[in-house]
RNA sequence: GGGCCGGUAGCUCAGUUUGGCAGAGCGUCUGGCUUUUAACCAGACGGUCGCGUGUUCAAAUCGCGCCCGGCCCGCCA
């Protein structure tokens, strides 16, 4: 616990030479002559300084440089993954977007590139997720779900567990197609590797038997990271799944390479705070049988599957990073992928938690936004955090649209914008089309205010943002966002979320004055009349019968939208069909 | 406590490698759109670049020290 018996080894193993950002790894010098281009174990790759490298306009150009300094065999791999622990949110996106522009940007430069991601689904369920979410992305209580099924499964791998909801193979199959959804909703291609796979087509075999042939050195270098494992203590890197209970157990007290098989007895696992308990069967696993310790899993996978590059979010930056390049040189004796660390991000303000309900689903997005504004979130620097504002969604929609008419040319720019918006826009947007019509967001959300989807065409027209000459299939995209924006005003319940209340009359209290002006305002609307005339004679009315100009169009929001405020009210009434407006200015229904 | 990453306008972010007048959008304010009610247009306001210090003709940018936030240094992924 305390890291004092192991202060030497813990100083060797954490600390960096002086100045430099080298993270443990082995104990090399501690001079590097001078500074750069030595320190290829920094997974912080964007910001190292490296002079002889053209400073790029988009990060993932630089990272591509670093790919290509490796000369890669083809195809070109980049992964991702995560375990499928619950509901995926936004931020494992990282683990498909970052890679996907990377792997973009290396087929532009006429690489052949495969984008893996694996579901590390061989991991025990190790809690209970208080929120799941079945596979439209509908969050569900634990309590609405079989809780007792799973209690039960504590311990075993995802694969292993019966899908809660019943849809999928299993709880991992059920979560993993979720984040497959995911990367097809922001039209990224890529290839799902089960881990569980892996090990039952035999794919991690040879690699399990070398680790364990190694396992005297595989102690040695792990001990170096993790206290628990002493340089000349029993550890034996792999966990047998009892045959008895399943459970992944920790405690082998026996190998034996010929017969390619490991002795176990299941023993208790700690989980955080709380102990899962072995059932005791003493048993003989095979090396499919099982799984490596994340510390060796995950080099592990790199050399199975030829690994390039690979991000990953800055938790593992400083922990399994270091001890990783070390497995893969010492151990495994191959050479580890490019690193680069992304910062997370915040959900309006909070850290991502499924548990307390701070949780948003590629799914959920989308309904909020078009993919390419969400892809477009991705190109951002991944060294810094960043919020992700559901509540100021209007302002990622608007940055993106700039970005949009900057690489069209039809806005000023400065130099690096432009730069930026001439590369980065084609990876985003797959089709480039210069007569795309873009409703701003806010303006689309008050067209959202009306479910008539000809009105809502004739006041965007109307205000100038859908040309003339516009064809059919250009409008129809750009009122696609009319939707979106009503969702995310819903959603927020902001200053948008207005809804002509048509089926019925608000509840109303008018002094007398005010409803004979009402009355007269109907009258005019009756006769026919155009948007501004009926702004005019709003203000004409009110004047007339000295009704307070505030008050007066608050009679009008509260029997049209049941709020004490909304849009323009003249333009909007002139609108919406005549019989109804004059009818409910009457207070008739 | 140690290591690492980050901190730029009210908000969201560019700019930091390669030192050269502090930038954009949104918001706010003012004005315009024939006359207070959120859509459109124009303009303005707005920053000790976290703090201090060093180097330099010149520092948001480079060095050093500190402050704040996050991650790691137990386990697990």
């Amino acid at each position: 616990m305390s890291p004092e018996p192991n202060a030497p080894d813990d100083t060797e193993a954490s600390s960096a030479p002086d100045g430099a950002d080298e993270p443990a790894a082995t104990a090399e010098t501690t001079e590097l002559d001078a500074d750069e281009t030595t320190d290829s174990s920094s997974p912080y790759t964007l910001q190292r300084e490296d002079g002889s490298e053209t400073h790029h306009a988009f990060w993932a150009d630089d990272v591509a440089d670093r790919v290509e300094d490796r000369d890669p065999d083809e195809p070109i791999v980049i992964k991702g993954g995560i375990s499928p622990s619950g509901v995926p949110h936004l931020g494992n996106v990282n683990e498909i977007m970052r890679g996907y522009f990377v792997a973009e940007v290396l087929r532009e430069r006429g690489h052949e590139v495969t984008q893996v991601f694996t579901a590390d689904d061989r991991d025990p369920l190790r809690g209970l997720p208080r929120t799941l979410c079945d596979l439209e992305g509908n969050l569900v209580d634990l309590g609405e779900v079989n809780a007792g099924a799973l209690g039960r499964n504590l311990g075993s791998p995802y694969t292993d567990i019966p899908d809660p909801f019943g849809c999928c193979e299993s709880y991992g199959d059920h979560f993993s197609q979720i984040i497959e959804d995911s990367a097809a909703a922001v039209d990224v291609p890529i290839e799902f590797v089960s881990t569980t796979e892996l090990y039952e087509s035999g794919d991690l075999e040879e690699i399990t038997r070398h680790v364990l042939e190694n396992r005297d050195t595989a102690r040695e270098v792990l001990s170096k990271y993790q206290d628990k494992v002493e340089e000349n203590g029993e550890y034996v890197p792999f966990n047998p799944i009892c045959e008895e209970c399943g459970k992944i157990t920790e405690t082998v007290t026996d190998v034996d390479l010929e017969a390619g098989t490991v002795e176990y007895r299941c023993t208790d696992m700690d989980a955080g705070d709380q102990t899962i308990e072995g059932c005791g069967h003493e048993g003989t696993a095979t090396l499919r049988d099982g799984k490596l310790p994340w510390r060796f899993e995950w080099p592990a996978q790199w050399q199975a599957l030829g690994v390039d590059f690979e991000p990953f979010g800055k938790d593992h930056a400083e922990g399994s990073w270091p001890s990783g390049i070390d497995v893969a040189e010492n151990v495994l004796g191959i050479e580890p992928p490019v690193p680069m660390v992304y910062e997370w991000f915040t959900l309006d303000g909070e850290p991502f938690s499924s548990s307390a309900g701070n949780v948003i689903l590629v799914s959920d997005v989308l309904e909020l936004i078009e993919p390419e504004v969400l892809r477009y979130f991705f190109t951002k620097d991944p060294s810094k955090a960043r919020d992700f504002s559901v509540e100021r969604l209007d302002l990622l929609v608007d940055e993106f649209d700039r970005f949009e008419a900057v690489y069209y040319g039809e806005v000023e720019a400065s130099e690096d914008e432009r730069a930026f918006a001439e590369r980065v826009y084609p990876l985003v947007v797959d089709e480039p089309d210069e007569d795309r019509i873009r409703l701003p967001y806010t303006f689309a959300a008050v067209l959202g205010m009306t479910d008539d989807p000809a009105l809502r065409e004739e006041i965007a027209r109307r205000e100038g943002h859908i040309p003339e000459n516009a064809s059919e299939q250009a409008i129809e995209d750009a009122l696609g966002r009319v939707e979106q924006a009503r969702n995310w005003a819903r959603r927020t319940e902001n200053e948008f979320d207005y809804e002509l209340k048509r089926e019925a009359i608000p509840d109303h209290d008018f002094d007398a004055t005010t409803e004979i002006a009402l009355e007269e305002l109907a009258d005019f609307v009756e006769e026919g009349h155009g948007p501004d005339e009926i702004q005019e004679e709003i203000y004409e009315t009110a004047k007339r019968h000295d009704v307070d100009m505030g008050s007066f169009f608050g009679a009008g929001y509260r029997l049209f939208f049941d709020e004490e405020q909304g849009p323009k009210l003249g333009p909007f009434l002139a609108k919406v069909d005549r019989e109804f407006v004059v009818a409910r200015l009457r207070r008739e229904r």
